[in-house]
DNA sequence: CATCCGACACCTA
DNA sequence: TAGGTGTCGGATG
């Protein structure tokens, strides 16, 4: 269960009758323990209260009790022995109209309410087993007005069928933005009298629900409605009390759905959560998903964590500003200097969901602000910053109105923090009727219209806009000279894995620039979309991506081309686990990086949170002087070649585990018909799978066996089922794979995808009749020297840098790895000494038989001798590269860029 | 034909 | 249930 399902669970057994036998295993069971774990409580086999209660191990110890008894049971269990042996962490006890509870080892007590007893679910969050308490415990509120508004949102779509349906969704999202507005407002004294909307609502609307959505119509219509036009207005009078909000909120289409009476109560039930507890960083990311049908099983669980979020912006700009205020001192022209700039900095996310990056970015302005007005001594001064110079652009129509709304919400709060209950509430109505959250599709909008560069007007230029422009941002920014930024975390999305609409996106932004565009991650169009706005004004940028628009094949195309606008990269972090609370969810691995066209100043490159200074971060994201090294058809630098492996999708049928390979054997078929198939999982760990190796000539033979014809009638198949024609083709020859080749050679075989962890790529050879699936490379009759080098500690930190990743594993590239790896010339000497080197290292691992190389190459666990083998290959071969050993992996990379761009700008000489 | 990558996918401790 | 580590298939040059 994830914290949303267990706090609906918690709120329906409140709201159930009181039921004291079935109580604390009700309890129980709305924290997520398992039917089994329940049985064995209840018959009393794990339950080790003394007191008539129900304890469960390392837990809980509950009781219920007599009316009025409440208080004096808790000392009972408290007191009870059975409770310090069994180590309960927490102890309750309850009468069914008050409700005690303690953890006992923060000494935190609760008591309340049994009825508001969900209230404090937080409290409990660790009885579920829910690893990331801590983070849910501190967003205890938003989950659970994320919770209950989904619930009301499914139960709305279910009486109002049309409302969600594509052409009245965005009636549907507004309308939940204003619902979560008045939620907001009534309980902030922005309306008068605490909990007049809700209250309203209860009042006013009948019990069987038929009029609800008249009496919410008429208080959104007075919220429409300006002071001076009231009295014309015919309001009825509960509905008169209610302020003029306006703000584009409450204008436009002010139909409401149809309330079922369940509906009706689950809106007075949100409505009497306590809404000023709202985080609008945390909340927006987490209720978007109410919206999203796909997102809404794992409900409010991807929300981007603040933490992460200032990755981006303190590195980006708030460091800095941090910087001058702490330089300003007290000197009040200093600090007014900085007041004013800050009040002209915009923060533009061209992909801002529901507004997490600017409202953050909102928050630390108003910070740096109040502390510059702290020490200036005006405290109560009304802020500078102005809402409207934090836009964005986005997508999803729901996820754009709370983005709107989260940073209104975002501007009260901090308004009373800053300035105080009262200025905040007099500064707060009518909000302001401008749009600076534009709905639509970054990649095919025009960034300079939606935040123009200066103070001149500029029109919307779109043709993919969802509403009319009217609605859209067209305010035109009054800070001249002012400081714009670009952040965000855009959706990333694999070459392979784009939709037609998506490759279109990307064709936009990259035609005309570059003819390989189809090979970029979508992310990659943020990032040029950014490098050209920066033709208009100077505006740093920095965004979230996946990892690999920073390696291997993306590296020649989107940094290229920014680096040849002159761009560079001015802070990165290194990949890292992107994670958020989903449970379950395999994450992505990212990086962030920060780039402007500024010559001067700091880089930083930050690891595991440590910032190291360098003079330069090249598109790999490490600080050597390196040029950008495409992918080559051929190696550059010596006559070997290495081969791709036998392309097998669609080709189950021809692939045998071990069992099958007998079984096989045992029905008579030749073992002539069959080979051994070698991919990196069988390469390093050892693992034994064959494969159908048959002939055109051998067809006939082979079909004779039952089982061989019908694998081969099954290839045919799922090679027609597919959509890729190219393999649809293939179905022509269901006997064999894509290719025929490397079924004679002894082979030098190269993984292609190796753990990361391992201090070397465990290259290893193969005798002839060992087939190559394209999950290795491979050197048909490859010298040994070859493979000397390839297991090298040289060779190591060229992969590293220069190939793509999966995730963070290693993954060899020919193209990429071996074709442009520097090698000197080498002499007859040389290449026998490597050949001996190599040779060291197979008898290495022989003497270890049957260990795996996985075994042999486990970091903690690498053999002696085996480890020394390698020194000695790394010690001659680096001898021939500079006549001693390497310090350490920058020397290494140093001398091979230098020997890579004097060997290639001498190649192309000549 | 030849490869590159995956807001991954799977398996195990 | 989190960490460790490489399959398989689609699509592209």
């Amino acid at each position: 269960m994830n914290a949303v399902e267990i706090e609906q669970a918690v709120s329906d057994l409140a709201e159930q009758p009181f039921d004291a036998e079935a109580f604390p295993f009700a309890f129980l069971e709305a924290f997520g323990n398992k039917p089994t774990t329940l049985k064995k409580l209840r018959n009393g086999a794990s339950n080790k209260s003394d007191l008539g209660g129900v304890l469960q191990t390392n837990n809980i110890h509950i009781r219920t009790c007599a009316p009025g008894a409440v208080a004096e049971t808790l000392t009972a269990l408290r007191d009870s022995p059975a409770t310090a042996r069994a180590k309960a962490r927490f102890i309750l006890a309850t009468d069914g109209h008050t409700l005690e509870a303690e953890d006992l080892t923060s000494g935190e007590t609760v008591a309340c309410d049994y009825i508001d007893f969900p209230s404090h679910f937080g409290f409990f969050l660790s009885l579920a087993g829910i690893s990331t308490v801590r983070a849910i415990k501190e967003n205890a509120f938003d989950i659970r007005a994320t919770s209950r508004l989904n619930r009301l949102y499914v139960e709305l779509l279910k009486d109002n069928p049309d409302w969600g349906r594509a052409e009245r969704r965005h009636d549907m999202n507004h309308f939940m933005a204003r619902l979560i507005f008045c939620f907001f407002a009534e309980d902030t004294d922005i309306f008068n009298g605490t909990g007049l909307f809700t209250a309203t609502i209860d009042q006013f609307s009948t019990r069987d629900s038929t009029n609800t959505h008249e009496v919410m119509g008429q208080i959104f219509r007075a919220m429409n409605i300006k002071p001076t036009d009231r009295a014309a207005a015919n309001l009825r009078p509960w509905a008169d009390v209610f302020p003029y909000v306006n703000g584009g909120l409450f204008s436009g289409n002010l139909d409401v759905p149809r309330f079922s009476k369940i509906a009706r109560s689950y809106l007075l039930h949100i409505g009497n959560l306590d809404w000023t507890q709202i985080n609008p960083d945390i909340f927006g990311s987490m209720i978007q998903a109410v919206a999203d049908d796909e997102e809404r099983g794992a409900l409010g669980m991807h929300y981007t964590s603040v933490p992460n979020i200032l990755k981006v912006l303190n590195p980006l700009f708030l460091d800095g500003l941090n910087a001058a205020l702490e330089a300003a001192g007290d000197n009040a022209r200093k600090l007014l200097n900085l007041r004013n700039r800050i009040a002209r900095i915009r923060v533009f996310d061209p992909a801002c969901g529901s507004g997490n990056f600017l409202v953050i970015a909102y928050k630390q302005l108003r910070a740096i602000e109040a502390e510059i007005n702290r020490r200036r001594g005006e405290t109560d001064r009304k802020t500078e910053i102005p809402l409207t110079s934090f836009r964005g652009i986005e997508i999803r129509d729901f996820s754009a109105e709370i983005a709107r709304l989260a940073l209104i919400i975002a501007e009260y709060q901090c308004d009373v923090t800053y300035r105080g209950q009262k200025e905040a509430l007099a500064a707060f109505l009518p909000l302001d009727a401008q749009n600076w959250i534009t709905c639509g599709n970054a990649l095919r909008l025009d960034w300079l219209s939606i935040c123009p560069p200066t103070g001149t007007g500029v029109k919307m230029q779109a043709d993919d806009l969802f509403q009319t422009p009217l609605d859209q941002a067209q305010i035109d920014f009054e800070n001249e000279g002012g400081e714009t930024y670009i952040c965000g975390n855009p959706p990333f999305k694999g070459s392979r894995k784009q939709k037609t609409q998506e490759k279109e996106d990307l064709e936009r932004v990259f035609s005309g620039l570059t003819a390989k565009w189809k090979n970029v991650d979508y992310v990659g169009a943020w990032l040029m979309k950014a490098a050209l706005y920066n033709d208009a004004c100077e505006a740093p940028f920095a965004f979230v991506a996946t990892n690999s628009i920073c390696q291997g094949q993306q590296v020649p195309i989107t940094w290229a081309l920014l680096q040849k606008r002159g761009f560079r990269i001015r802070f990165a972090h290194t990949s890292f686990k992107w994670s958020n609370l989903a449970a379950n969810k395999a994450g992505v691995t990212v990086v962030i990086a920060g780039v402007d066209r500024k010559h001067d100043g700091r880089r930083w490159i930050i690891t595991d949170d440590i910032r190291r200074e360098v003079a330069n971060i090249n598109p790999y994201l490490t600080h050597h002087e390196i040029d950008i090294v495409p992918a080559h058809k051929k190696p550059r630098f010596t006559q070997v070649q290495m081969e791709y492996g036998v392309y097998y999708s669609k080709s189950a049928g021809l692939i045998l585990e071990p069992s099958e390979k007998v079984r096989l054997v045992e029905q008579g078929v030749p073992l002539r018909f069959m080979r051994r198939f070698l991919g990196s999982s069988e390469l390093i760990n050892g693992n034994e799978r064959y494969c159908l190796w048959l002939d055109e000539a051998d067809l006939e033979e082979a079909n004779r066996y039952p089982e061989i014809a019908q694998r081969i009638a099954a290839v045919k198949r799922d090679r027609l089922e597919t959509e890729d024609r190219a393999v649809n083709n293939l179905a022509a020859k269901p006997y064999q794979f894509r290719e025929r080749k490397g079924d004679d050679l002894v082979k030098i075989f190269v993984p292609i995808v190796s753990s990361e962890n391992r201090e070397y790529f465990p290259a290893g050879l193969s005798d002839g009749s060992v087939i190559p699936t394209s999950k290795v490379f491979y050197i048909p009759d490859g010298p040994l020297w070859a493979l000397s080098i390839i297991i090298s500690k040289l060779h190591l930190s060229w992969i590293e840098t220069i190939c793509g990743r999966l995730e963070l594993r290693l993954s060899y590239s020919n193209t990429m790895g071996w074709n442009t790896f520097p090698i000197p010339k080498l002499t007859e000497k040389n290449r026998a000494d490597l050949t001996t080197a190599a040779e060291n290292i197979l008898l290495a691992r022989e003497a270890h038989f049957p260990a795996t190389i996985a075994d042999l190459y486990d970091p903690e666990k690498m053999p002696d001798n085996l480890r020394a083998a390698h020194d000695r290959n790394d010690e001659v071969l680096e001898r021939i590269y500079i006549g001693r050993r390497f310090r350490n992996d920058t020397e290494r990379l140093e001398k091979l860029f230098e020997m890579y761009t004097r060997m290639t700008t001498k190649v192309s000489a000549e």
